[in-house]
DNA sequence: CAGCCGATTGGGAACGCTAACATTATCCCC
DNA sequence: GGGGATAATGTTAGCGTTCCCAATCGGCTG
């Protein structure tokens, strides 16, 4: 039996020891306040027809109670949960990382929910496996931040209905993308390798199933194309540090590599890291360029040149989609296109050195 | 009015346009498949006592259907939302990164969603809201990876019965803690310059308020002590290579710094940079050693000599306790306390250089 | 003064599921 | 062949909200 202790005039009253034996429920702060619990409802929805007495009488039960809305209940009640929810991959590397921290916090303004899930897999079915985990957790909304093109198919299993946001997806897709110009990103950085005098620019490169990555090496080659330069392959990496001093040991070797793009700053360093153990000094025998704009990127040895991306503005801009689409009911298909920058640092530059 | 397509012996038939009117209930399940709701409850559950044939019905008629369970009814229903709620602060950098994903791997293998919420102020305050907002949303079970002294007495504004496991947490807390043993790492660290020959060894500590980074300090002052070396007061950063790199210039004008243990690696490479811009040569002239072994951590200038924490066995060790809690209906004080280990890379060993 | 309107409030049903109990079939043993 | 266990299924109540519609109460209009 539930204890039933009630005030002089039938409310309830709260448990007089701490251990209470259920969370309070609407139907408590009725009582409590004796109105009934669908003016209760009404207060906490900001419904405007309540009388000031009335909402302050709730709000003091409210308070007094402790109360907190289920959740569940609400959802289930009104078919919205409140919350949105991300599909990640790699979320360990600086980029999505940033992105899903500006998700995040964009999305708790927004008053929603962040139910992630992370994704380890590259193939269509763990994508697929993961936006099923989350619609059957009914989330109104969701981001998908695994940007590579089986990724993209898989999203085309999803239920009608539900807002969907690419995040650094295919700007082709049919569905809300936004998105950093990689393609710009990359004839920025290499068009200020050619600009500084190198002849041509070499290229590491990301994952070729990461449309980001293809994008970079596609700025790289059309920038190159439009100033006439030779192109040398691209050397492939996997985004780590190890990958890019792997590719960096190969291009130490190569004479020629005087001007190097690399496609993330993570590489970069590894390249660094290569060069500088075969005696290559940078910049002076080789520029390097990266690509994300690392906090640690500017204290590289030397410190590194890089491309700018604001990726919590992304995170950002993704939630602002959803919430858009959300609120106003459209399915939109809009796309937000972020700039990246250049941060001209030391590792392209010759500057007087300090020894 | 909704469509009501029912087949010859009136159970209902998927729509037959793509545009379906709601999702599918347990109802129509049941109805399709001809049998009880409940039956239908019964196999999503697992329940044994249904007949295989049965079973088999109501299996093909989820298939046929694409029925998925709406997770809010069950919740409601139940009283088990499945969810396991994260605090987490700082989540962009690797450590906590790398626990959060770590966490999610696990949690989703329990079967369970993952609700993060990200604080970004480090007071009670703002820890405590984090909270509400979690158990408003009946998490079963939350983690706090915010290892600051505050976030520990927020902690105490919790509803009695809610498992919670501290990350990185105070090991004299009143709860479950999942960490790694910092004081051993940093004993580890500086004993291993201590041994290396050098006298005593500097340190670059991080912000007070962590807890982590006071327990690295304790574990470095304590190894000097127990050496009867001369302890130096620590420089204190912000966990950031900037802040690293700041503290690195003022230790290269200290002629007697020759050993320097940093209380992570992004702050050491911070200072790796400071005394290579100063002419300091790492390792010749000063040894340096980090913390956390980020994947990078192997390609610094030098390599860097650091402790690697096994972050993601901290995540899945957070887990793991949350559902003992959660399956046996303990309220458990028990502490997982994790060993971290010395990786020696060239930093802090002089070896023959390159050039 | 009847009638109507806007502002408040209340009463039930519905949301989709699980829990607890009731019912029916099945089979075995004495 | 009756009685009682056991397996398989069905029935009925909630869980805590929101939604829809009805009810009440002033005050104002004609």
């Amino acid at each position: 039996m539930t204890a039933n202790n009630r005030g002089p005039n039938g409310q309830r009253l709260p448990e007089p020891n701490g251990e209470s034996e259920r969370r309070p429920s609407i139907a408590d702060v009725a009582s409590f306040a004796r109105v009934s619990h669908q003016t209760v409802s009404r207060v906490l929805n900001d419904n405007p027809s309540v009388g000031d007495l009335t909402r302050a009488r709730v709000l003091a039960a409210i308070d007094q109670l402790g109360y907190r809305p289920n959740i569940a209940a609400r959802a289930l009640a009104s078919g919205r949960s409140k919350t949105l929810g991300v599909v990640a991959m790699d979320t360990t590397r600086y980029g999505p990382v940033s992105t899903l921290y500006g998700f995040q916090l964009a999305a708790q303004q927004h008053g929603y929910f962040v139910s992630v899930v992370a994704v380890h897999a590259i193939d269509r079915q763990s994508v697929r496996e993961a936006v099923r985990w989350l619609t059957s957790q009914s989330v109104e909304g969701l981001a998908v931040i695994a940007p590579f093109t089986s990724a993209h198919d898989a999203l085309s299993s999803l239920p009608t209905g539900t807002p969907v946001v690419a995040v650094e997806g295919d700007p082709e897709a049919n569905m809300s993308v936004v998105t950093v110009d990689q393609v710009a990103g990359a004839r920025l950085a290499t068009e200020h390798l050619l600009g500084a005098g190198y002849g041509t620019v070499f290229h590491v490169a990301g994952p070729p199933e990461w449309l980001e990555a293809r994008a970079r090496s596609e700025g790289w080659r059309a920038a190159l194309h439009s100033a006439g330069a030779d192109v040398t392959p691209p050397l492939s990496g996997d985004w780590t540090a190890r990958s890019g001093y792997q590719a960096g040991q190969v291009l130490a070797q190569v004479p020629d590599a005087r001007a190097i793009f690399v496609a993330n700053d993570q590489m970069a360093m590894g390249v660094l890291r290569a060069l500088h153990e075969r005696g290559r000094r940078v910049p002076e025998e080789v520029a390097v360029v990266g690509f994300d704009d690392t906090p640690e990127s500017a204290y590289f040895i030397p410190p590194l040149t890089t491309i700018r991306q604001d990726f919590k503005r992304v995170g950002r801009a993704a939630v602002q989609l959803l919430v858009d689409q959300l609120t106003t009911g459209a399915k939109s298909q809009e796309r937000v296109v972020i700039n990246p920058e250049l941060v001209c640092r030391e590792s392209s530059v010759a500057v007087p050195s300090h020894d």
